[in-house]
RNA sequence: GGAGGGAUGACAGAGCGGACGAAUGUACUGGUCUUGAAAACCAGCGUGGUGAAAGCCACCGAGGGUUCGAAUCCCUCUCCCUCCGCCA
């Protein structure tokens, strides 16, 4: 959430920030204009609210001295009043309610670092990394057996049936089987391992209040995009991030706590809505997919180096993969609406020879813990302080299965898994049928 | 699902219709004393809104209501505890 100080003391500049992603000038007009009717309608109502509380005072004085003429007519005056202020409250409560639904609908401030642009066409792309960059090799090239897509193989080896996931839960939910399923556990277990030792392991509900939902954002501008399960008024989580930005809501944290670090696998739901038809092959943009996320609170010095360290998790992870993967510097216009500034992940897959995103990682600074409350008391004393939020996904799974299982295609068929998977998988090698 | 008990400041805990934003204790901060520390004593010690400021307003789990006036009474909800039922 942006906060409203600013934008009511130099809507200008809020404005001219906002418009490098797009937001029109006039959102934050109204805005400013909706601030100054609410805080009007706010002091009439706090004015008569204050003679209602002093009338009620010489009310009890004047009992207690046995006035009860005086009394019955302060009474009567308090209570003309006390109407009045009614009506000035309900007046100051749908004012207040507009300006905060307005809001909580503004987008972040993108960071000054962030690239100009309003298209995924101006991501910046930073690095690129292949197995044995280091030693001087070339960009890969794939072989014949590695440009066979995973839906493919994965259904040659067994490995994934799309086909009956469909049947359980429509089109676009995933059903991994044997090995395949396996590796899916393998990956999980690997990535919490290594990030437990300075990310506490969480395991979150999946399901979360509106509430929730709304403190990182996801809501209310996205309800679309989310499964919501009417009848308990709950929401499946698209991303362990929403669990874990509330883990401290509403509390005051101590400087000395942070940062805050936490890791957690779940799965994750998104519905899709605006995507349908496209890129729906295979695992390529399913309704359900299992993802390690890695989160923390820190405060505004410690973002930059809290930021850097899930990108660099996140990339070593994918080196010791060995799958081959791009860094884009996200836009003002491609960027979430929560983030300041975003990393994304981009591995490519022979097989279907795409680059799927498999994490992105970001920096709030301090929007969501704006709409979370979750604030620390700097050491130093002084004022309470917004925390700041960073995150990303080390990694999201079902995209990085695709890319293991088409780049570890052999010749004859059967796939070679990263060692390090070794510990987990039993096999590295899942053999050809 | 049923019956009962509870939710008050960082923590513990009083208050149960009239000056209560809230006693008291602990913790914490500053000071006095001390060579230093402890102890003792003194003082301070929630958050937010609004306002140039004085101030005013809100917040005692959440939301509604009664009343001139609500932490206190009523209703609904959430969470915690105890018992019963059901259950992986």
């Amino acid at each position: 959430m942006i906060d409203l100080h600013l934008i009511r003391s130099d809507p200008s500049a809020v404005a001219a920030a906002l418009a490098r992603r797009g937001v029109e000038a006039k959102e934050i007009e109204d805005i400013a204009d909706l601030d100054v009717v609410h805080r009007g309608l706010l002091q009439r109502q706090e004015s008569l609210r204050a003679e209602v509380k002093s009338l009620s005072k010489d009310v009890g004085a004047a009992k207690k001295s046995g006035d009860e003429a005086k009394a019955t007519a302060l009474m009567e005056r308090s209570r003309l009043i006390g109407d009045e202020e009614r009506e000035a409250a309900h007046e100051a409560d749908a004012a207040g309610e507009a300006l905060h639904g307005a809001l909580l609908l503004l987008p972040n401030f993108p960071s000054e670092e962030t690239p100009e642009g309003l298209s995924d066409a101006n991501n910046i792309e930073i690095s690129r990394w292949w197995p044995g960059k280091e030693d001087g090799e070339a960009e890969p090239t794939y072989s014949e057996s590695q440009r066979v897509p995973h839906w493919d193989v994965g259904e040659e080896l067994g490995l994934l049936d799309m086909e009956r996931g469909a049947r359980l839960a429509g089109s676009m939910f995933p059903l991994y089987r044997g090995k395949g399923a396996r590796l899916l556990r393998a990956l999980g277990a690997y990535a919490l391992n290594a990030h437990s030792d300075s990310y506490e392991e969480i395991r979150p509900p999946s399901l979360v209040l509106t509430e929730t939902l709304t403190s990182t954002g996801h809501l209310p501008k996205f309800s679309e995009e989310a499964y919501h399960l009417e009848r308990d008024d709950l929401w499946a989580i698209p991303t362990a991030e929403v669990p874990l930005t509330s883990m401290h809501r509403g509390e005051i944290l101590e400087e000395a706590s942070l940062p805050i670090r936490f890791t957690a696998q779940t799965a994750c739901f998104r519905r899709e809505a605006g995507a349908a038809g496209r890129d729906t092959r295979g695992l390529l943009r399913v309704h359900e997919f299992d993802k390690v996320e890695l989160f923390a609170y820190v405060t505004p010095d410690q973002a930059h180096e809290a930021h850097r360290d899930i990108l660099e998790r996140a990339e070593s992870m994918l080196r010791d993969f060995g799958l081959h993967y791009r860094v884009l510097d996200l836009c003002c216009g491609d960027l979430g609406g929560s983030a300041a500034r975003t990393f994304d992940l981009e591995v490519y897959a022979p097989g279907c020879d795409q680059w799927l995103e498999v994490s992105s990682v970001s920096w709030f600074a301090d929007y969501q813990a704006r709409r979370a409350n979750v604030r620390f008391r700097p050491q130093e004393g002084g004022s309470l302080e917004f925390v700041h939020t960073v995150n990303g996904s080390a990694l999201a799974w079902a995209r990085i299965w695709a890319a293991l299982i088409e780049t570890g295609r052999q010749s004859d068929g059967s796939i070679e898994l990263p060692e390090v998977l070794g510990p987990f998988m039993g096999s590295t090698t899942i053999p050809a049928r």
